[in-house]
DNA sequence: CATCAGCTTGGAAACGTTTCCACTTAACGC
DNA sequence: GCGTTAAGTGGAAACGTTTCCAAGCTGATG
């Protein structure tokens, strides 16, 4: 590996290596002669500053972390699309890990990100508030909560109001005729597991919907806990007529399990998923969802997170969710049907 | 932000510096008694070796650079995260930049990644080899391309044969009795663009199929020129009847624009995309798609990145790609139906 | 003509590590 | 009991920057 400094520069340049680096960093106190020879020098020498030794100098790495539960999930696809973008806006290089949505490997990440002095780390955090988000806390490093949240934890955060899109479907489906609805769940060790889990559990009973416990199936937000869920619930003496999913790699698991079972979304089990995914509106029948915007929800954190580096405290934000209705949930229950 | 370096370990534990970085980085020249007591006063400091710092020194960052060209492209998602992993188990952190198909945000990730000092690189290129590649070459970074190369750059790489798959899906469609098969091009700014466009010509004109040149339509590779390349092809005088689709994103735009056309893939027209998604098996009809492993293609890809930081020159790797058909594509051309 | 302000410059310290080198101590073999 | 060796340790240099400080130069001011 060639390896070329600043004094290399200098030297080529006919500076010191004092007023090379001001020429390189932008300090004004420049003559236009020693501006125009380190440009030319660097250049010919094709000079790239060593970021560890500016950072390790100045404090500043000019780069935030994302970490986020799945890559594979869109939806957080789509967060860190969005989030790296708006970074990008500010100057800031974003540094993503994938925590595959395991605790340990969370950890590893934010060690990892505390260890490279990030400016700051943007988190979509899961489990309790053990281990290393304890030491982004003690040390006072500027974070802040995307998607979910850990309880006991004070950071801002950007998180969605699940329960008006929940109630939404809930109603929705309740006035299709529907009165056993199944629920796949999210893992309870995430907030937003938690919180939708509530209100569903809210909204149906507000509804007098059953709240048979044998309805409700736990999953982890990933596909394979989707089909296993849906065989579950539609192995039941009295299976559901609608499901409802937390998360839309579940739904593509339920979607899948149902197909094998001969089965149709829509007519046979109606079908509301979480997330907005493109995918989604073109299944046949189209799925219906709730939304919540992906693209609000990385800007807003971004812009947060730059508040807390630049010593602020901002509000938490809380955004809204909706229903889309959509074929795979307009039909009305047949009543004469039975399986 | 709390800052606890190395001295003030040292001076909890009532050793040097120097003997508490030997036992720090696990160095085999320490007491017992010197290991239990720095490892002590680490933990009672939460002590976060700094990474700047350490990489300054030691010349190695234990981190490699993944470069996307599309994280929202399920494929590269898919890689991303089998990337990540395998690196993982290798105690590499992965930096994961996302050019977002364009050559300057691409331009700007490799120049960060050289700044950083990563131990080394891989990337799925997009460009020709002008800009901050020719860089990573000149400083003789490691680095190996994944699923695309760039030609006049000499690095290892890993890459599909398109041109099996591409040539079973045309023979498969001109089975069936297709003669028009309408062609939906990757930018041929990549390298996968080109050759995959290349296949489809040769194995179309080996079949004796129509060569046309309206039936091909170049697109970016994203979503959104999937549906204008469907809209300008259905509305040929002679429009095609069944379309090769050169990526999966282009093909969720391309299944939208048809459906929205009141039409039905299998049926009205057969279509077949590039890439095994979770997603294409679940539409309804199941498309077919020319499927090439991203599991292998990541795990080979750290492993030949592995090679070339040891200082060796590994082979390039060219991996199969297969049809796997189903529904979309199933059906026989009818041939009295005209639109 | 001396003084001063303002601009530009270079030397050197500092950032937090790792690692070279030299040193002390203890154990060993003769 | 003496030299030899090995194991453990600490001081200090080094990595590539930024930034503090002091100083040189110019032209203007009194």
């Amino acid at each position: 590996m060639v390896t070329i400094t600043i004094k290399d520069v200098a030297a080529l340049a006919g500076v010191s290596v004092a007023t090379t680096s001001r020429v390189l960093s932008g300090n004004p106190a420049t003559s236009a002669d020693a501006r125009s020879r380190v440009h030319a020098a660097a250049a010919e020498l094709d000079y790239h500053p060593n970021a560890q030794a500016r950072a390790l100098r100045s404090t500043r790495t000019h780069a935030i972390g994302l970490l986020v539960p799945d890559v594979r999930n869109p939806f957080f696809a789509d967060l860190a699309h969005t989030v790296e973008q708006a970074a990008l806006v500010h100057g800031f290089a974003t540094l993503l890990g994938n925590a595959n949505e395991r605790k340990d490997q969370q950890d590893r990440y934010l060690d990892n990100l505390i260890a490279r002095r990030v400016d700051g780390i943007i988190v979509a955090p899961l489990g309790d508030g053990s281990g290393s988000i304890r030491s982004v806390v003690g040390r006072e490093i500027p974070a802040v909560f995307i998607d979910r949240t850990i309880e006991g934890i004070d950071l801002p955060s950007v998180t969605t109001d699940s329960d008006t899109g929940i109630r939404e479907a809930v109603d929705h489906l309740a006035a299709l005729g529907h009165t056993r609805i199944g629920y796949i769940a999210g893992p309870q060790s995430t907030s937003t597991g938690r919180e939708r889990y509530a209100s569903f559990v809210r909204a149906a009973g507000d509804r007098g919907l059953s709240l048979d416990p044998a309805l409700i199936v736990f999953g982890d937000f990933q596909a394979e806990s989707g089909s296993t869920a849906v065989r579950t619930l539609l192995a039941l003496n009295e299976p559901p007529t609608a499901l409802l999913v937390a998360d839309s790699p579940m739904a593509i698991g339920a979607i899948g399990a149902i197909q094998r079972l001969g089965l149709r979304i829509g007519t046979d089990v109606a079908l509301v998923s979480f997330d907005d995914i493109d995918w989604l509106a073109l299944l046949d029948p189209p799925v219906s969802v709730i939304a919540h915007s992906v693209a609000d929800m990385g800007r807003i954190a971004v812009d947060m997170l730059r508040t807390v580096i630049d010593g602020g405290a901002p509000e938490s934000v809380r955004l809204p969710s909706r229903l889309i209705v959509r074929a795979s949930s307009a039909t009305p229950i047949d009543p004469g049907r039975s399986r």
